[in-house]
DNA sequence: TGTACATCAGTGAACGCGCGTTCACTGATGTAC
DNA sequence: TGTACATCAGTGAACGCGCGTTCACTGATGTAC
């Protein structure tokens, strides 16, 4: 073979690294596949020796996002002192950073609208990739059943991943310092006060 | 002229209503002037006589979608007693019916994450539309100064607008009713505990 | 060891399709005279 | 009242562009003998 041993693996792995990054930025129509493999230095035909096509592509990408994103809020959580770390996963999630760098953030704030319309294969990945990630943030959760607090989980989720979108959607930045820390209040109260 | 006096509004009004569903269905890249206007029983080529394109449809669609949308919680809210308005408004945009009609439904939930890929004429337009609506439930809110209470009715629209979405992207409908109905319990816990 | 061949990641032209937009044209009705 | 002309919503062919995907080809290296 023309490149060492590992060159195929490592291409393929930037190739979705690129993607995960610029689907959260763009949404999935807005990359073409021709910009996300000359940004790599590489010609579009190459691209699909390594994917079936663009949505396979997706797919990995979405998975990937969750996986970054997953760590990166557990990381938070791991920071913090034992009785606060859905609180810290709450005040990582609504941070002015967060909001401003849609690219690393979370894909459900993303991408989210947009998934109802892929194919079923898309759906299903998504759905369980919000479960996996619910799961993570379950044993955080301070009250109710097993399924209950996973329940609360994606409701938590689901509520900062549209205040992010709203924040990100205003057009002052006072606005949405205003809207993410009010998010903040509200939801660390909420979980305080009933679970 | 060919057509009776009110002809021409009657069916850029026609046009507007349309595509004001379509796009919530379907997102904006995902509706084509041509099959919107096959739809209505028009070509394509007459939409330009009624708009300058695409974008100004979609700011008017958008429009108009909101207005529809604010109408309809506002009328549940008229409907409950005085102290459970805001609780209206939380069971009608949390409600199965709600989402299940993307369409009809509230263009936050189903065009958010698109927003910030839109020019900025329309992302202003869109900030505006979620002010006024926050602006006519922030009355509603028990607790806090105006600001307060607007900024809050911003986050409570944010958060049911994410639930909504992940419920439509659950694959099983026993899931999708587990959601809304815990994120209905945590909205209305939180809106009675604290402001 | 040297030679012929196979492999396969990557190249870039080409294809097909969808779609936004333009434009010359139509034809029914209003208006000027 | 009748006739010639203007108006303009709507038509549908055509254009241009972006983009996903295909495919014949390249060329460096591994392998068989």
């Amino acid at each position: 073979m023309r490149y060492p041993k590992e060159h195929k693996d490592q291409v393929r792995e930037r190739i979705v690294e690129a993607a995960s990054r610029r689907f959260r930025r763009q949404g999935s129509e807005g990359v073409a596949i021709a910009d996300l493999m000359r940004d790599l230095g590489l010609t579009h035909g190459g691209f699909y020796r390594h994917f079936k096509g663009k949505d396979q592509l997706f797919r990995e990408a979405l998975a990937a996002a969750f996986a970054q994103s997953r760590q990166k809020l557990l990381a938070a959580a791991a920071r913090a002192p034992e009785n606060r770390r859905l609180e810290a996963v709450v005040d990582a999630y609504l941070s002015p950073e967060e909001c401003a760098n849609p690219a690393e953030g979370c894909p459900i704030a993303a991408l989210a609208t947009e998934i109802a319309r892929h194919p079923r294969s898309v759906r299903t990945a998504f759905d369980r990739a919000v479960r996996e990630l619910a799961a993570a943030f379950a044993p955080l959760v301070p009250r109710g059943s097993a399924a209950e607090r996973e329940r609360t989980a994606m409701v938590l989720i689901s509520g900062m991943a549209g205040a992010v979108n709203l924040a990100r959607a205003a057009s002052e930045d006072s606005q949405r310092r205003a809207i993410l820390g009010r998010a903040r209040a509200f939801y660390k109260g909420a979980l305080r006060g009933r679970g």
